[in-house]
DNA sequence: GGATAACCGACTGCTTCGGTAGGATTTGGA
DNA sequence: TCCAAATCCTACCGAAGCAGTCGGTTATCC
C-alpha cells in the first residue's frame, strides 16, 4: 500500500471542513461522527495538519477546525505530505534545495544509480496527481446530490 | 515512503541480470557482491521474482538465476507488484476483474468516497510510470563507463 | 462554575521491514 | 564417489511504524 490511513482518514477530514459553508468551526468530534472514524485517533491528524498551516483551530466551547485557506488553494500533495511525512518513492531519494530528486547511492563514488530513472518516473507521477488535485475538486465531487459518477475520473496530467 | 527497500533491492538485482550478454545463468552471490547487498536477503526477494515468472533458476554447481523474457519485454510494474505486492495507492482499493479501481467505502451505502477521485489519480500515475518503464532502459540507463571501471563490479565472474 | 472542545503525551497490540541462521536439496566436476 | 557450489526453505529476531486508546490539561463560552 503506498500510503496509510492516515492519508486516508486525514484528507477526508480535510474534505468534510471543504464542505461547510459558513466560517464557523466544526469539532473534530462532528467530522468523526460524520466520516465514522474514531475521534482520539483523529486528534493526531489534525495536529500534523494544523502544524502544517493547512487548518486553524479553535479551542473551548463552541470552538473547532476549519481551513486556513479556501480549498481552490489546497493542493492534495500538501495535505498528504503533511500526514505521511516526506513523499518519495523510495528512501535514498530526497529533495534537495533545489528541488530536484536526489539518490544517495549516487553520491557514494559508486557508478550512475540503475533505479534512479524508475524512481524519478514514480516521483514524477505521484507529485503530479497530488499537486494536479486541489481540495476543491475533491468536494464538489462528494458533495451530495451527485452520485457515483466515473466519467470525470481521469487523469489531470 | 511509497515503497521499501524489497523493491529497490529487487530492481537492482534485475538490472544486474539483464546486464549479463549470455545466457548462462548468474549466482546470487555474483550479484549481491556487485551491488553490496545481503546475500541471504536476496534469496527472500528473487523467490518472489521466481514464483512471478520473471526470472528462471538453475540449482547445483554453476547454477543461478536469469531473466525468464528479454529485458525489453519486462515492465517495471510487473517487477515492482512482485516484490511489493499489489500497487494501490489506499488499502480499500482493489482490483476488480474489469480491471477497474474500486472503493470499498462505496458500496457501504455510504455517499459517494469523498478520496476516490484523488487515489484514482495516483494509482494511474504510478501504474503509468512503473508501466512505461522496461528492465532495458532500466539496464541502458545504468550502463555507460561500465566497461571503464576496475572494481569488483566486473560483469564477467 | 460547568460544559465543551482543543491539546498533549504515554502506552499498547499488531504487522511489516530488513536481515540472519541453519539446514535440505540439487548439480557439476575432480 | 565425494566435494563444493548453488538454489531452496523455514524459522527466527530486533526495530519501527500503524492504528488506535486513555488520561489528563488547558482554553473558552454560557
Amino acid at each position: 500500500m503506498l500510503f496509510s490511513t492516515k492519508a486516508e482518514y486525514g484528507v477526508r477530514l480535510m474534505v468534510e471542513l471543504g464542505r461547510q459553508p459558513g466560517s464557523r468551526p466544526i469539532s473534530l468530534n462532528t467530522v468523526a461522527e460524520a466520516e465514522r472514524l474514531p475521534l482520539s485517533y483523529l486528534e493526531h491528524l489534525v495536529a500534523k495538519l494544523r502544524k502544517a498551516g493547512l487548518v486553524t483551530s479553535t479551542r473551548g466551547a463552541h470552538g473547532g477546525y476549519r481551513l486556513a485557506k479556501p480549498a481552490k488553494e489546497i493542493t492534495m500533495d500538501a495535505v498528504v505530505e503533511a500526514l505521511e511525512g516526506q513523499i518519495a518513492p523510495m528512501e535514498c531519494f530526497h529533495d534537495s534545495p533545489e528541488g530536484k530528486v536526489l539518490c544517495s547511492h549516487e553520491i557514494d563514488g559508486y557508478q550512475t544509480c540503475s533505479t534512479k530513472l524508475l524512481w524519478t518516473r514514480v516521483q514524477s507521477g505521484v507529485t503530479k496527481a497530488l499537486a494536479g488535485t486541489t481540495l476543491a475538486e475533491l468536494v464538489e465531487f462528494s458533495s451530495p446530490g451527485r452520485e457515483a459518477d466515473t466519467a470525470t475520473v481521469g487523469s489531470t496530467a
